[in-house]
RNA sequence: GGAGAGAUGGCAGAGCGGUUUAAUGCGGCGGUCUUGAAAACCGUUGACCCAAAAGGUCCGGGGGUUCGAAUCCCUCUCUCUCCGCCA
């Protein structure tokens, strides 16, 4: 969510920078400043009333203390008519409340200073590229056929255990999704990072915080007995973790890794590019969160971009590096840069990774907060990103390395599956 | 799922209808003392709305009763104890 005081501050500006974001409804923002007008006065008057009530309130405690019966009949009547007063003025100041926050809520986050203006994917910069592209023999094949031939993924009896889009991992697959979580959590661990491993369902107020509802529920799998949502990314849960909560100055940042499987609706999405693993409903992701001081952020950015990029050379994968372009970029973000691997049978660019700076707009939501050196209370920063994805790892490992009878796997990967190709 | 108890400031914990603008203790911060530290003593110590002052809001969330609610009522959530079920 976005800081009022912005708004009314760098009006211009905003909007600018909401048109970046390709926003529509830019004329909300001058709404919105209107509506925050009204509701100062509002807030003002019912002020006032509240302290002549409590006033009189207390006179009438005093009086009947004295034992002044009469007295204290009649302030009580005058006490009446002030709420009488008071009670339009309550409810016009809710209304406005609501109405401005419900508006507040659905403004997207600013874009950084550097994000490309843009519409579609098309228009996403390419900042650099890295390790190597295969030569595959003629025969090599996409990774949905390869997973069928060494036994590995059972798309069919996920889909008849479940339905459409839910992988059975089996055998070597099965094992190979554990040493890469595992690896990855060490990666991320031996880097600073504090290890979760949170709840995969949340309530209302968490998927709030950090900008899935109110506008993204269609994207999540739902719970209407318990009002619970399964977890989109751990992301959801492990930055809420500190919802509500003031933190030391001097305990930032706070680095987190979780692994956990996400679930995603992808209403909408079908048709394209779902073939495999490269779309699924139910898939294993290890994630980072970072909440940092708020000059620090953009450094941050650059160290976990860099964190997640020495991970995939590790894993010695071609990859690609991509600012997007504004139009491209989630709701909450303020900058995102997608990693994507090149997968070379399919001769696709997948996304395996999204690291994202949301500087206040998250943390504005869920309220995490630290007191600066002058013992001013302000709102930290968040940041996210994957390290990483794991079944569009596992497609190009697969397509990648893959010879007539085996498919090697990166050394990195030895300790933890226990072979060094799968056959 | 059943029965009971509870949720108060960073923590502990009193208050159970009107000097609570929330006692007291611990912790934190500042000071006195000390070569320094500890102890002791003194002071200070939350968040939110408002440009600020004044004022207002906040005792788990929401609603109600009342001139007045941390305190009474309803409801939801969570925690604890016991029983049941269960990996």
């Amino acid at each position: 969510m976005l800081q009022l005081q912005a708004l009314r501050q760098n009006t211009q500006a905003v909007k600018d920078r909401l048109a970046i974001k390709n926003f529509k409804n830019i004329e909300w923002i001058d709404e919105i400043i209107a509506m925050d007008d009204e509701r100062k006065r509002l807030q003002l008057d019912s002020d006032t009333a509240q302290s002549k009530i409590n006033a009189a309130s207390k006179e009438i405690g005093q009086l009947m203390a004295k034992g002044q019966r009469e007295e204290a009949e009649t302030k009580k009547q005058e006490v009446v008519s002030y709420k009488s007063l008071l009670q339009p003025i309550a409810e016009k100041l809710e209304q406005v409340e609501k109405e401005l926050n419900d508006k507040l809520v659905l403004l997207p986050n600013l874009p950084a200073a550097i994000v490309p203006a843009g519409k579609t994917p098309a228009d996403n910069v390419v900042v650099r590229e890295g390790g190597n592209k295969p030569s595959l023999s003629k025969d090599a094949v996409p990774h949905w056929d390869l997973i069928k031939k060494y036994d590995i993924v059972d798309f069919e009896t996920g889909a008849k255990i479940t339905g459409s889009g839910f992988a059975l991992y089996k055998g070597q697959g099965a094992k190979l999704q554990r040493a890469l979580s595992h690896y990855f959590l060490d990666f991320n661990t031996a880097a600073g990072y504090t290890e979760y491993l949170p709840p995969l369902m949340v309530n209302e107020a968490t998927a709030y915080g950090t900008g899935q509802l109110p506008d993204k529920e269609g994207q999540m799998y739902y719970m209407p007995e318990d009002n619970f949502y399964m977890i989109p990314t751990s992301e959801v849960p492990v930055t809420n973790i500190y919802r509500d909560e003031i933190v030391k100055e001097e305990s930032l940042p706070i680095k987190m890794t979780a692994f956990s499987s996400c679930f995603r609706r992808e209403a909408g999405s079908f048709g394209k590019d779902v073939r495999g693993l490269n779309r699924v409903h139910q898939f294993d992701k290890v994630e980072i969160v970072q909440l940092v001081h708020p000059d620090k952020s953009y450094d941050t950015l650059d160290e976990m971009v860099q964190h997640v990029e020495k991970l995939l050379n590790s894993l010695e994968l071609p990859y690609r590096i991509l600012r997007l372009c504004g139009g491209d970029m989630s709701f909450a973000s303020a900058i995102t840069y997608d990693f994507e691997v090149f997968s070379a049978a399919q001769e696709k660019w997948l996304e395996v990774s999204s690291v994202s700076n949301f500087e206040t707009f998250q943390t504005n939501r869920m309220k995490i907060r630290f007191k600066d050196s002058d013992g001013k209370t302000k709102l930290v920063h968040s940041l996210n990103g994957s390290s990483l994805a794991l079944p569009r790892i596992m497609a190009c490992l697969l397509e990648n390395n893959q010879e007539a009878d085996k498919i090697n796997l990166p050394a990195a990967l030895h300790p933890y599956f226990g072979a060094a190709f799968i056959s």
